[in-house]
RNA sequence: GCCUCUGUAGCUCAGUAGGUAGAGCAGGGGACUGAAAAUCCCCGUGUCAUUGGUUCGAUUCCGAUCGGAGGCA
């Protein structure tokens, strides 16, 4: 027996590009409700920097997985893979529509290809690896890793650190190469049906300028303020990755002046756009639309869910 | 007005003892399975200000012109 895959829609781009006004078009026009994919807008602390959707931009509809976690907490694709998925089951219980709207690529592939993660606290592990990577150096490692996962470690160039140390820990963990456990969580296939809509820039330079003004606006909403506080509780974990809180960290040690720590800040978020078009850009399940050369956007993703849902 | 320095990649600057040039940053492309707004890899042709001269050959030497900075007055 082959139970029909639960439908939902998924909204992507990069930062800035319209991705929050958009869910709450579609969500509107389809009853339904949206789940955020992003690393950074689940921490309440910072929803200036990760522009959580605000009160007046959600306009009623229901956001999840948005500044529900303190700084100090951990988070991961795995932890927001098991809550998209209850949240999801949780929606179309109540027969409405999920849209997961969100620009952290790998939690929405993650999500919907069907990934499955084990249990797993490996963080003893980590620790033993990074003291001997800084002893013995990478190289050891890397040479460890090609003799228990030869396929893994060819991918791997010698300077990727984090991904040689996470393939010897989870070798360490399950016994598995990293390859094969890669495979084995693939084996459920797809876990939804789920319609692509993309938007961004045909123009790229538009985009930047975007960017460019949304930091203005940020600075003007309170984002200095909001950084600072998150720099005098030591920074956290969290805040030390966020675009918007640590370009700002230099200038509160006094290194700096505020407007280079502003012009970094817009320089490394048109740095994180480029990225995240590059994830993407792979995905050729896409339907884009291109917010320059688009009048009624809102309308433009009604047209394609139309004809293809 | 005179003197000195200076004009090389989008920006900051190296450099060529004369054989058409290279770094950082910006920018572009790619990767990505428990940190992912993180992390990692690859990519540098530009009238060497303009214009004369010397030379087999000038971005490099000399002159003039036009910008820029400083000094003298």
């Amino acid at each position: 027996m082959c139970l029909e895959k639960p439908k939902i829609i998924a909204v992507v781009g990069p930062t800035a590009s319209g991705k929050t006004a958009l869910g709450v078009g579609i969500a509107k026009l389809l009853d339904g409700e949206v789940i955020s994919c992003d690393s950074m807008q689940v921490y309440n602390n910072m929803p200036i920097a990760s522009a959580a959707p605000t009160a007046e931009e959600t306009n009623g509809v229901p956001h999840h997985l948005v500044s529900f976690l303190s700084p100090e907490q951990k988070y991961s694709v795995a932890d927001f893979v098991t809550l998209a998925v209850e949240k999801i089951e949780d929606i179309i219980s109540r027969g409405k529509m999920p849209i997961i709207v969100g620009g952290t690529g790998l939690y929405v592939d993650t999500l919907v290809s069907g990934v499955s993660f084990s249990d797993e606290d490996s963080a003893e592990i980590r620790q033993k690896l990074e003291a001997e990577a800084d002893e013995k150096g990478v190289e050891a490692l890397l040479s460890r890793l090609s003799q228990v996962d030869p396929e893994t470690a060819a991918k791997y160039h010698i300077n990727d650190r984090k991904r040689i140390i996470r393939a010897l820990e989870i070798f360490e963990l399950h016994g598995k190469p990293k390859s094969q456990l890669d495979a084995e969580s693939k084996q459920g296939g797809e876990r939804y049906d789920t319609l692509f809509i993309g938007i961004t820039y045909r123009d790229r330079a538009l985009l930047y300028d975007r960017i460019n003004r949304r930091v203005d606006i940020m600075l003007e909403n309170g984002l200095l303020k909001e950084a600072e506080a998150a720099f005098r509780n030591g920074g956290g974990a969290t805040s030390v990755q966020a675009i918007g809180h640590k370009e700002f960290f230099p200038y509160l040690k006094g290194e700096i002046p505020l407007e280079t720590a502003v012009e970094n800040l817009k320089t490394e978020t048109r740095r994180y756009a480029k990225r995240q078009l590059t994830w993407f850009r792979r995905n050729q399940n896409i339907n884009w639309i291109f917010a320059d050369e688009t009048p009624d956007i809102v309308g433009e993703a009604e047209k394609i869910i139309k004809e293809r849902m």
